[in-house]
DNA sequence: CTCTGTGAAGAAGTTCACAGCA
DNA sequence: TGCTGTGAACTTCTTCACAGAG
């Protein structure tokens, strides 16, 4: 394995691999090979196999990769070992909605803080977790919270993510309709339902 | 304006645009130039007016392009233009959530079936909305209904993916935790909120 | 002058095809 | 034999740089 600078594509789709191998993992499939996998995440086998050898060389030659062995690589490149806090601003419909998605665990997220500046919502519990206000945003550097969730309306969604920023926040998952502007070293995911929609209906055949 | 084939990443693009250029016409802004609207969509500007020229001539030299033209051109070819129905499978909390979603007017998106199998949701109504059982994927033949979301479990979502399928559907937005496997002409977007916090994960400078 | 539209150049990502190890 | 790992070829996408229109 020789240095390679490791493509932004590849790094989108080690979270695609580890999903699927969890739930190998799950049925008790300890091997799988680039070919059999790539039947299962609609992924061609010698992409897999070049995305894997970016960090390493986890296969055998002829055997195929051990699911186990694999898993526990993928979350390491993806600095997934150790339980990642999570901070949620936006208690609204969506964000309720993400709050109690149960499928955070197997990833080791947690979402330890969530944020509302509706007096309505502040003090409510969602699960275990009491909803706080918008001043709140400033503990999130002595938590070490370095992972949030924009699930604000549009118009509060730039000022909630300066503050984020300011505390120390470096990932942001933006599920409001708008472009957030951020300094280089915070990597914004954009969610946008309605976006997607529209990008689905442009391959549709006939208007 | 010769012929070319048009990136695919190009039509993941005009959403934003669109979305940009919808905000810029509700504050009353009738012109913009590719410079200027880079700087509100953080897409370079030789990018956006090639994307703009696979389509046509849309903008005027040493001028910009017209907000409200561009608004219709792009709506025409993302096929906006009339009322798109869409079905909802799968009316948990995301399902609910996706439901009461208040963006879809914007782009002519209406959620007009609701569908699930628990007994306990099914005669329930979100807005105006009843929720049916999942027989009633074969109706939406009939309503001409060719986009769905699925927000089921991930144990159902390849079933329920099917009969979509079957029922004419061509566009899925897929909330489920897993890979869909579909004929070609069905296109299928994915979204995992998991997943892209692990993305995010990855660009943690430390660990 | 300003700003678009666009070939050409360059960068990024994917696929091929096969050497080499089990 | 079966399957990985990987340079090289290829394809796709982005950026440059500038002619030309207003």
């Amino acid at each position: 394995m020789r240095y390679h600078k490791i493509p932004e594509e590849t790094i989108r789709r080690l979270p695609v691999y580890l999903r699927q191998l969890m739930l190998l993992c799950q049925k008790d499939c300890t091997n799988v090979s680039s070919h059999n996998f790539s039947d299962l995440v609609h992924i061609p086998d010698s992409q897999i196999r070049k995305d894997f050898s970016y960090f390493g060389d986890f296969g055998v030659r002829g055997k195929g990769y051990d699911v186990k062995k694999l898993i526990k690589e993928i979350k390491r490149i993806l600095k997934l070992e150790s339980t990642r806090q999570v901070a949620l601003v936006g208690a609204g419909r969506l964000g309720s909605a993400v709050l109690s998605y149960p499928g955070f665990g197997s990833y080791n997220f947690k979402i330890t803080c969530a944020i509302d500046n509706d007096k309505r919502k502040i003090g409510k519990k969602i699960g275990n977790l009491t909803i706080k206000n918008a001043s709140q945003i400033n503990s999130l550097k002595k938590k070490n919270i370095k992972l949030a969730i924009v699930a604000t309306p549009a118009d509060a969604a730039q000022d909630v993510t300066n503050k984020l920023v300011k505390a120390g926040v470096n990932g942001i998952l933006n599920f409001a309709p708008c472009t957030l502007t951020t300094p280089k070293k915070v990597k914004v995911i954009n969610i946008d339902i309605a976006m997607d929609l529209a990008t689905l209906s442009y391959y549709l055949r006939s208007a």
